[in-house]
DNA sequence: ACTCGCGGGACCGCCCGTTCAT
DNA sequence: ATGAACGGGCGGTCCCGCGAGT
């Protein structure tokens, strides 16, 4: 419990470096990230950022994996808390639409989908996982849907799951290319007109 | 007018170069693009690509708008053959879920549009205009099928064009991380499902 | 003299430390060792090395010392155990031939001569003063041998001293590149004739 | 002929870099050599001095080839142009004596050879190739001498060439550490013992 | 007393976009 | 359209010191 160097030093300066690092890949992805423009954003020097996280790659597996563990803690975890059916379902893809938009602009995680579709390694296979893993979090919630009979009964979770990915990702687009509002108001009234066709 | 080069000889060699450089950020995007890379492909020499431009940023604009006529020439103009109304539009959706896949994997536009949708510069400035332009183009085609009495009466041609375009996103994205053919049936069911939607 | 940490703890690791330094420095040279790699190696943090001997160069010191010490031991005590004469002095050259390439390949003293031959520095005196020493050593057994009458007595010890070591490079030079077993016998042989016309 | 830079500009800086790096590698060894050192030497950029060679590894090997054109054409040119037999062996010898010591302090191969002995890679085996080639040369001269009857007919070149190269690195090994011309001497008491040894 | 965590600063090889004279 | 060179930046490794824990 009790460290020689105070209690959490090391992985406080990480988690700074971190937030430091989420925050620039928002803006500029993960491929974007150098190593020295992050050590004088955080006032350190190269090797010393450089020490916490042993190589480029690993420092962009740990941004991306951040990005992650913030999005389940802001968008699944707290739409988990609403009861079963379409309510959890509408409030997983409310949340979402809000997210990456209340404090910075852009999602490192759809970022990173685009930047690595093409190549292959470790970050690849990691935004794999995790698109999937989401992918799989809504067709669960769309399932249940269907099982408490609040959507029709012949719904493809995966068709479904599907669509409601698009318009995140045109909401996503639009955002970045023409404005937050008008963009949001689109994708709500899509949402609407979407689970609406596939309500009983 | 006539130099002591034969007529057209650097706008043909300055074309060779744009098709390299066009299949070359259809992979890595356009800011992957290094004029190193790109003088050893096209086997010149780094000065000799780098004079027809005159800078990266001016090759990389010339890249996207190479991709634009591209884009024009092969979804857009064939679909204006058609008919006016939905076969019309529907015929731009079919070309544009098949462009960038017979060819190669990806498009630059739709990567240039997250590359650049954070910063601003000529780059950020041209994707804008070019998207505006043809979301326009939809937004158009969609009034004409409207008119003619093929879509309801209360489309909204923004709303509408909005989600197809979500669509396509949604195409390009599952394509790049699991699989084109997937992706193809289940954008081509909710292109079904979309259009039904808004039909009278 | 009795500390809180058992008596001889430092030493002991410091002694540890150094047998693992002196390993890789037989591998690659006083100047390829670096405490980064040597911590890895025994298993400790680098300061904690580092504590050790306070910069790399005394470490390279203590290495060179040690390299010294272990001569001295394997080579030079066992030989002065032999009668004196001619047959110490080849008690010498025989267990010089075996050294390093019992255990491991190569010598950190000899290295180190054409690694600090051209600087100057702590270093660099102390190999002087060590291959000085050890010469010396060579030189009194010559001159043993001479009083005994097993030499010539017009044998200048100092210019046999130097062939006696030309063939030792010789041995260790050939054994790095072309192999042991060939550079052995090669030097046995001209050592019996070296001997042999300085014989009366 | 005529070209648009210079005639042989580019060979021109190569070969004034290559002078100066093989001047650094005589006293700090290839390993010693850095790019940015070299540069600042001879006064360019990193870059330019790098564009010339393309890798360190590259420009060390440079560096060796360089060093072994020059020790031909000191030392087994010059001594090819004797008359066959012990004179031109001798020749060789004594041009090798002189050689590394009258510009500067120290010979590259004889430095590579002790720093490249346990590696392996491109330097390695170009060390071994050259080192074999050298003391191939000395064989023959050697084999030579004997059909002219000017060594006793049963000297084994192979042993002869090793004990003249073992000889010559004491030389080197001498003279780096307690001077030159002590060691010089001993050297040409040592060559005149050993050729008479093996005089018929 | 000894060891460690953590960080700094210099430097490394390498590659980039760019310029200028030819 | 080229060849030569530049300046700056990259990711990465090195040796080293400070401050604190056991």
């Amino acid at each position: 419990m009790t460290d020689q160097t105070p209690p959490g030093k090391r992985a406080a300066t990480r988690d700074m470096i971190l937030d430091q690092a989420y925050a620039m890949a928002c803006q500029d992805g993960l491929e974007g990230l150098s190593i020295g423009s992050l050590a004088l954003a955080v006032g350190m020097s190269k090797s010393g950022v450089f020490a916490h996280f042993g190589s480029r790659e690993d420092l962009q597996l740990a941004v991306l994996e951040s990005g992650s563990r913030r999005f389940m803690a802001q968008v699944l975890l707290p739409a988990l808390q609403q009861p079963r059916g379409v309510m959890r379902l509408r409030s997983m893809i409310e949340r979402w639409c809000e997210w990456g938009y209340t404090y910075q602009r852009g999602c490192v995680l759809l970022s990173a989908a685009s930047e690595y579709d093409g190549r292959d390694g470790a970050l690849h296979d990691n935004v794999v996982r995790m698109q999937a893993g989401w992918r799989g979090e809504l067709e669960k919630a769309i399932g249940i849907a269907r099982l408490e009979g609040q959507l029709r009964s012949d719904t493809e979770a995966g068709q479904l799951a599907f669509e409601i990915y698009a318009l995140m990702l045109g909401l996503h687009h639009d955002a970045g290319l023409f404005g937050f509002d008008q963009a949001r108001k689109r994708t709500a009234k899509a949402v609407d007109r979407l689970l609406a066709s596939y309500t009983p």
